[in-house]
DNA sequence: AACTATTTATAAGA
DNA sequence: TTCTTATAAATAGTT
């Protein structure tokens, strides 16, 4: 259960790497609505996982956010 | 030092929304990047404060974000 | 998919 | 406004 610092680099054990994908996706989406509600703040997340799986947030409906490969 | 759990609304208070939204855009941009690294994952996250100044993570310089009102 | 030991984030105080 | 610290929240490893 969290054994010491967290390293940062990319963990190479496939399922580990998926499940925490899975966790920390979720807590940064929260984390996102959190700051937009908490502190009036305009917020977009976009999350791509390794296989092109799209995950977002916007904190208004009212904005369009695009993303491009250049 | 955190009496409680923390409620999910605006904070009134305009000095502690401020300082809040200081720690809290910091922690989100550095929960982002370890996403990014630890899961090989790309992201984009935009913030605006509540007048309009931008911050910014992108997971890959090859990578365009836009922002638009409708 | 749940649990829990730990680390990490952060609200309030100094 | 920067540092500290008490407490809540997130999460890596386990079951």
């Amino acid at each position: 259960m969290v054994r010491g610092r967290v390293e940062l680099k990319r963990i190479e054990n496939k399922i580990n790497r998926q499940v925490s994908f899975a966790k920390r996706r979720s807590g940064l989406l929260k984390k996102a609505r959190e700051l937009s509600v908490l502190c009036d703040a305009e917020i977009a997340v976009i999350v791509f996982s390794s296989r092109g799986k799209l995950f977002e947030f916007s904190s208004n409906p009212n904005i369009l956010v695009g993303i491009q490969r250049l």
